[in-house]
DNA sequence: TCGAGGCTTTGACCCAGATCAATTAGGACG
DNA sequence: CGTCCTAATTGATCTGGGTCAAAGCCTCGA
């Protein structure tokens, strides 16, 4: 999907180092340390990266495809609880396992540092220590944002929503605000959707069906998705908010 | 509602500083410093602490009363995305407003720092900005949590899985796990606990009746509330869990 | 003691979204 | 160029929870 190289503008385009994740104030010295301790791994489509409760050897950040955080219940039902795409963070500094599922929705690179010495990093020097900080709440108020979509919105809007939070993702990756026409292609399966959205796959499979004959957007496939205009789509989605979303 | 002697226990019993939130570790000197940017606020039940954009100029734990999070759409549906019981924290360091509406939801005492000495020191003592982290993590994992709430269970499971969670966080605020026979009050009126559980009050009501209706709860008065097992409570929450939730 | 007004419960009915069940695309591959 | 397999669409029907409406029940103040 998205190339590393793409990725740089949205990171930091001045350093080895390309992760906002880490390259905070750029500091050589930091950096330096950080390639010492820096590993790549790759997983394919499907692969679980991580099961809840799990022993975590490493932070990382996403550098080319799809993954998401999941939760299930016994009798199977699953609910996604974030969506990782490029750029962002995997692991939780300072606890020792995973809280949910990871898994790759998209053959998926992801950039690792060791723990420990990352911790101990992170320990020292405090600018990266309050990035992470920001990062998580970033991350907090994208869940409670999450909440809402949740717990009130209809199919339609929650349809809506999501589309909405990609194409913006998508669109700002490339540089500036989303407006106007959008391009971008689902990095999800109907099915996916519907665990994100708290639906049914076919009423997922309906809804868009529904956006596509009102016109709100154009498909190509099942995937390739044209919305001609961006706030018509905003506004299906019921969202005063600006962004959001995305673990 | 709980006094601040009483909560005393489940903070630090050895500093005179009793809040979670910046005891870690019991300092002399930094708890000698945080005294001095200390000072006590209190609202009236219904009271809106602060509305989503405010400057924020505390950062803060709840010493008594119940306070919540909300978010509300232009048309005024509105999801609660976080309760506060004391001992939480209110406040996003190194943010300048705040993401969502704190309300009120019985007369409340808050424990406040000035929001720039205490950055100040969060910067300069590693194990409070940790501290501070890790308690993130924590409401990072309770909203996710919550999310499997929302996009996921019934009526039922919902009002079990609020049950559960207030009577665990009641027992445990008194020592020890929460098993066999619990005692509390609800301090959420049902409007309240249908915002949270993204549900109408009719439906909560209802709920609640059946609970009753099935010995699951004893029910005096509205608010007062019996639960005879805790395990068959947890059952109906259709719940593996072990935690969770509240800001 | 008696209202008044705010919660709460309960009932009757309805509808958005779930469930069950076919069909219909798209690829990947021989 | 078929054929197999998985993802997606579409239809028919059912139901959990929403909506609207009417009592009940505390509490507080006069």
């Amino acid at each position: 999907m998205t190339k590393h190289a793409k990725l740089a503008p949205s990171a930091c385009g001045e350093c080895p180092i390309r992760h906002r994740a880490v390259c905070a104030k750029c500091n050589a010295d930091e950096l330096a340390e950080l390639e010492t301790i820096k590993y790549y791994r790759s997983y394919e489509a499907g692969q679980t990266i991580l099961w809840a409760g799990d022993h975590m050897e490493f932070v990382g950040s996403l550098v080319s495809g799809v993954a998401t955080l999941t939760q299930t219940m016994e009798d199977g039902r699953t609910q996604m609880v974030g969506l990782l795409l490029p750029s962002d963070f995997v692991g939780r500094p300072g606890r020792d396992s995973a809280a949910y599922n990871v898994v790759a929705t998209s053959d998926v690179v992801m950039c690792c540092f060791r723990k420990t010495p990352f911790e101990n990093m992170m320990a020292s020097t405090p600018h990266i220590a309050h990035r992470l900080l920001q990062m998580t709440l970033d991350e907090l108020d994208a869940a409670r944002e999450w909440m809402l979509v949740l717990g009130r919105k209809t199919a339609r809007e929650k349809i809506a929503s999501l589309l909405s939070i990609i194409a913006r993702r998508d669109a700002t990756l490339g540089m500036g605000v989303a407006t106007g026409r959008v391009v971008f292609d689902l990095p999800l399966t109907r099915e996916a959707m519907a665990d994100y959205l708290g639906l049914t796959l076919e009423t997922v499979s309906r809804q868009i069906s529904a956006l596509r004959k009102d016109g709100v957007i154009v498909l190509e496939g099942k995937r390739h998705v044209t919305v001609p205009d961006m706030d018509r789509l905003m506004d299906e989605a019921g969202d005063d908010s600006d962004g959001g979303l995305l673990a």
